[in-house]
DNA sequence: TTGCTGCCCGTTACCGCTAACATAAATCGG
DNA sequence: CCGATTTATGTTAGCGGTAACGGGCAGCAA
């Protein structure tokens, strides 16, 4: 373990390996970031002594000189949903090979959270920021529209964003969703959900479900909320509680695949014909249905896409030569599965 | 949309704060900072100033001249394996109120991506670093050995660690599972896992096991390995391809619970006796197994607790009083749950 | 009054790196 | 063989904050 003569354990600067490798420090910097002219030799040189004294840059002296960072921010709700870490996987795929590196914060869905998070990236002063959701606290919408970079708004296009949006209409897939229950003739339609109240979304899609069932002359019959725990588990529970209280229902509408999957199980296990007596619905369109005993009908929610776009716009790559205020809306496509019987 | 005289669009810094509350830079710093005396007067007024402008402060030149970072590294290979986002949970629960924040970074299993991530991280001085697994390139090691700030590895304890370690014994995971099979009295042992060579816990696991085996003059009958897809579906299609090949097989063992659980519904849905005529077991306790038909064996790898305890140890509120060097292997609980037939 | 203390605030010198410009040496056409 | 480029390197001045220290002023005991 080797060390330089006044501190064993000082972090390594520009400097020590521009005095291992004999040329001035600007030289060295212009080496590791490949920038300028330097000659063949210099370089081998300065590389090695970078090397041998295992010199790492230091990106915040660097980011503040030169005002630039290579950090996206992504501020999404939560980890533990799937729908997100598969956004995330789209924006870091897309990023990959563009210099840029996502930094993710989580809000818990709690606008507070939201609030400190978005505060806390932005005073890292990244050069894009990715957030999930068109609602958000006032202070927060005044962060965002000062904070002078791209902005991109994921997941929902039913509202107004500060700069770009990237998302489908959870309204219309709701009343998509209605209206394809309704056309292959169900009439009593219960909805499960969460209680989290701060789920925008899941709230949009309730509204547009319920909007399309009206167009039918129908409503709800019965509503059964849970918050925590297994979803699947739930699912399970909530089907019981509710088909216990309201047996005559003859369609459930789940407001995540999770829980529709145990309603699924609970339902196949307790002998209903699904979907003759029965149908099921959920929504995201998560791989794990594929390995159910019959495949849920859902919509997909263009997870993978919206990160993709999202990212497209941060790294200037998106496909409109627009310069902000992009506005994609994507379209989920309803995926009947084997849970609604066919008109 | 206010803005001040020379450009509108340049970013705030404390000058500008400082020129419209009439105190110095230094006062204004104090203020933001809750450090130092500052009568309550210019604290209000600064304040004040602040929020009127929409000052977001500049942590870049802050860590720069403090020399002092707010982050802790977290790298993690994937998350989509659901156990990291649980280990992510456990690490920000415990971070809160440490004024600590988590930034994570994710390798794909790849040692080569793993280093380069680390490099970035490690480029951003964090005060801490979080990284799972124990086996790295010899850059990689070299690299967190000089970074100079607390390492934590985690996940895993069978071999060594360069700094603090936090995990399981994987290996002995393995073993007790096949030990505990084996007391059940199955004799014919199938194992089901991912191809990914990369997972090195799992291959420790797989290890563990077949010793366990060994130790009962035992060795495994057939073996079967997937990559990529719905774990679930692969669960199916491996347990109705390894059954095939293999009818008298009496016990799975699969290197997690979702393929596990696909693998328990096609059973179940095949007629199987489960556990009389074939028992079953998986890895991790992910709470989805609450909702299936019957429960999974399988073995809690502690993931919400190692997030926690890698968490104190860099926040220095790690039970010992210890420095570095900590090593903390915790003990998986082998839950038998209904698919392992009791002695 | 003197001197000391504690409160409040300002000044100065960096933190480690890079943009922009300056300089020195090598190349070159006419 | 000279001025005009080109190539390779060095010098200077910050980036936007904060540590460390300095100093004015009020309060107070001697």
């Amino acid at each position: 373990m080797s060390h330089s003569p006044a501190d064993p354990r000082r972090a390594l600067t520009l400097r020590d390996v521009s005095e291992a490798s004999g040329v001035s420090e600007m030289t060295v910097s212009r080496v590791l970031r490949n920038r300028g002219d330097v000659s063949d030799a210099t370089r081998e040189k300065v590389l090695e002594a970078a090397r041998t004294l295992g010199y790492v840059p230091n990106k915040i002296a660097g980011a503040l000189a030169s005002q630039r960072v290579n950090l996206v921010g992504v501020i999404i709700p939560s980890l533990s949903n799937l729908v997100f870490p598969e956004v995330l996987s789209g924006i870091s795929k897309e990023l990959e090979d563009t210099g840029l590196q996502p930094v993710i914060g989580v809000t818990s869905y709690s606008p507070e959270k939201e609030e400190s998070v978005l505060y806390e990236m932005l005073s890292w002063r990244p050069s894009g920021l990715i957030i999930a959701g068109l609602d958000h606290t006032a202070a927060a919408r005044t962060m965002l529209e000062n904070a002078g970079i791209p902005i991109v708004e994921i997941m929902d296009v039913d509202g107004t964003g500060v700069d770009s949006v990237v998302g489908i209409s959870h309204r219309r897939a709701g009343l998509h969703m209605a209206e394809a229950i309704v056309a292959a003739g169900y009439r009593r339609i219960g909805f499960l959900g969460t209680k989290v109240t701060q789920d925008y979304r899941a709230q949009k899609r309730l509204d547009g479900f319920k909007e399309g069932l009206a167009a039918a002359g129908l409503s709800l019959s019965d509503e059964e909320y849970y918050s925590g725990g297994s979803a699947l588990l739930k699912g399970r529970e909530m089907t019981e509680a509710i088909l216990k209280r309201s047996p005559d229902l003859d369609f459930l509408y789940y407001s995540n695949d999770m829980i529709g999957a145990g309603g699924l199980l609970w339902c196949l296990e307790h002998g209903y014909d699904v979907p003759g007596r029965i149908g099921l619905a959920g929504f995201n369109g998560v791989d794990l249905l594929d390995g159910l005993p019959r495949r849920l009908a859902t919509m997909d929610a263009c997870r993978r896409e919206i990160g993709a776009r999202a990212a497209q716009i941060i790294s200037g790559r998106g496909q409109s030569g627009q310069i902000g205020g992009e506005v994609i809306e994507l379209e989920p496509v309803l995926q009947l599965g084997d849970t609604i019987r066919k008109a």
